[in-house]
DNA sequence: ATCAATTAAGACAAAAATATCCTAATTGAT
DNA sequence: ATCAATTAGGATATTTTTGTCTTAATTGAT
């Protein structure tokens, strides 16, 4: 479904904001060990989350990642799924054809429509506070 | 959404059983015109379609891929996909936590529980029948 | 001012997906 | 029996994705 960078930004964004509910900024190191994830990676990753005014970084000591306490409840799934997969997700579905359209649909377009706008609504509904939220209340889980 | 591999292996099935009604066979070479893909790669994909008993193919002069005309209505995406991508549609959708089950759920399991299961619903439930009649007539397209 | 800790950035490496090429095996027509 | 057409299968190549490593830039604390 999504891409493994994907998967990696959005769990290093629900841990960022965990942590940044309790005023923390957590390093890359901190964050992969967290979601289990290869460190470098995930901190390219990061690089995409903070061009894209997702995540906020500090550099040099007691540097780190940390997301706006008030801005975490209007970060949707959508903003960092677009971050670091781009629009694929929405476009790219189906059978891709080069150009597609509603007058020139490959043969499951009709069918996928409705998948690709429960997906969409999904992700441009869920915002990454709910998110954090189950995990600090155990609901839900970053690894294992 | 797919892999490659498996919008090719669709749209050739789709392909096959169009021609398979009219008492044709076709190559490899034919397929990929007609869909718009490379030849050799769509050959090895022909491969696993037939091991999977999805497409059946006739070797030597004359030879070439079709579909019974009375498995084409039986035939469903689903098992288009589950012989191309396995079943990492249907397992490996979310986050992918290393195991993951309703009880350790990742932080987006029960939104995308809905997205997956209407994605499993439509798979299961559309049949090649349909999708090379909408080909027929016109109603949708293999390729540009 | 210096130092240690940290992000940013780019080069590089490995693995996976996509794509090509070549040869062998099969088979219907002649 | 031979030939031409065709699928099967394996080796190889290219591209993309995933992952690593090294160095530069930044910055708070001392
Ligand atoms: S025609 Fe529709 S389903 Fe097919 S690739 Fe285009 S947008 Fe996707
Ligand atoms: S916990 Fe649910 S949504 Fe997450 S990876 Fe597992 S099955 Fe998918």
């Amino acid at each position: 479904m999504f891409s493994k960078a994907c998967e990696y930004g959005i769990k290093a964004a629900i841990y960022i904001a965990t942590q940044s509910y309790e005023g923390n900024r957590v390093t890359p190191k901190a964050i992969a060990l967290e979601i289990d994830s290869p460190k470098a990676f995930t901190a390219k990753i990061l690089q995409a989350l903070v061009k894209h005014d997702i995540v906020f970084s500090v550099k040099g000591a007691y540097g780190g990642f940390e997301i706006p306490k008030e801005k975490i409840g209007r970060i949707k799934l959508s903003q960092i799924v677009n971050a670091i997969d781009g629009d694929t997700i929405y476009k790219g579905c189906g059978l891709g054809l080069n150009q597609c359209n509603e007058n020139h649909p490959c043969p499951v377009h009709d069918k996928f429509k409705r998948v690709r706008e429960e997906l969409k609504y999904m992700l441009e509904n869920t915002s990454l506070e709910e998110l954090a939220l189950n995990i600090k209340s155990g609901l839900s889980f970053l690894k294992v």
